[in-house]
DNA sequence: ATAGTAAAAATAACACCGTTAACAATTTTC
DNA sequence: GAAAATTGTTAACGGTGTTATTTTTACTAT
């Protein structure tokens, strides 16, 4: 009988209007205002509906942040295949994550307000493996190439990843024209001593 | 007549009192869980005996950022001047910088996530601006003296301070003692490359 | 078709939060 | 000592996340 399928469906129909509800809201007004209960006034069903899909609202939140690391796993990989030279590879990727955080500050702001792909959200949240997954793989190609070919390719990882959340998040909110020309030149000149720190 | 005096200083007393209760919550439980009813609960006093010494409650989180900043000001300040060398300078500022970041989780989070020392900040809120005039010191001395003096010094300074903060909030979770000796290995490589970029 | 049952959804409540209006107590001034 | 000004309190408004209880709906078996 398909009526169970036919529920099952509808159920997760239900659960995708939660979460697009949701993202509008992220999109619109950012993480903090997120509440369960403009929510299920959106989706025009009660609050505890939302509890029937959600666990509670920071497993609401993390379904928004996979969706966010995707995102950016998406772009950051585009980038990557636009080039052969992982040195180049490592620079698209740099202004993929930048343009990134920068097209989308909510998500940004949440994905890293709740989880860094430190070594433990990494391992809870498996689209954040992936994310780094891209990454390494430039960057341990380039120090195959390079002529230090010792070189700790976790240690470059972490260096290239604080690099640019670090120059993102304080960059963020600043919204000037001349100050986002500033903060690339900033970039570049990272990306620059980043790469010849690797190539040795 | 000393009365109002007296009366000033009673006054005083009780905001302090407030900011003191505000202080120990942060350190023991974060600034997410800094509420004005367990403060007015603290201190015994109601609720909008602390709204006659603060406008709202992120007035009075923004006393405790200006106390943070002076915290961290002091201390790179010390190890500014434990040394002569303006290279020396950056780095020892630099561990400093991360100490306190790591002594001070619940400052730092509250510090970073209300304001960013960028231009923005610093011109709102002078503590910012002093700690920025402390790190410009050592870089712009140490571009002048480098191979490259003509090197624009607000651009390394955005640079420098990326890096720190990057470094710290992606590490400032994890916990184990091995992760720590990670990031001190990932934060001297990225001070060293720094350097050597001004040095030129 | 209907009575009984299981699933789904809604209402209403709990325990918090920041903020403020209205009121009571105290202190100072005349 | 009465009036005025200061100081503090209570109580409320409009929010929040979360959950226990109750109602409604949908399905099943007679």
């Amino acid at each position: 009988m398909g009526i169970s399928e036919r529920k099952q469906r509808q159920k997760e129909e239900v659960k995708q209007s939660i979460v697009c509800a949701a993202r509008q809201m992220l999109i619109d007004e950012g993480w903090q205002s997120l509440s369960i209960r403009k929510i299920a006034d959106a989706i025009e069903y009660s609050i505890p509906v939302i509890y029937g899909h959600f666990e509670n609202k920071e497993a609401l939140q993390l379904e928004l942040t996979r969706e966010g690391y995707n995102m950016l796993s998406q772009k950051v990989k585009e980038a990557q295949e636009s080039v052969e030279d992982p040195a180049l590879q490592i620079e698209k990727m740099a202004y993929a994550y930048w343009e990134f955080a920068f097209s989308n500050k909510q998500y940004y702001q949440m994905m890293y307000g709740l989880g860094i792909p430190t070594c433990e959200n990494a391992k809870k949240i498996e689209e954040i493996k992936l994310f780094g997954d891209i990454i390494r793989k430039s960057i341990s190609e380039f120090i195959a190439k390079s002529n230090r070919p010792e070189t700790d390719m976790y240690l470059k990882f972490h260096v290239f990843l604080s690099m640019l959340h670090g120059q993102v998040s304080i960059n963020l909110d600043s919204q000037t024209a001349t100050n986002k020309e500033m903060a690339l030149l900033v970039l570049k000149d990272s990306i620059l001593s980043f790469v010849n720190s690797i190539r040795g």
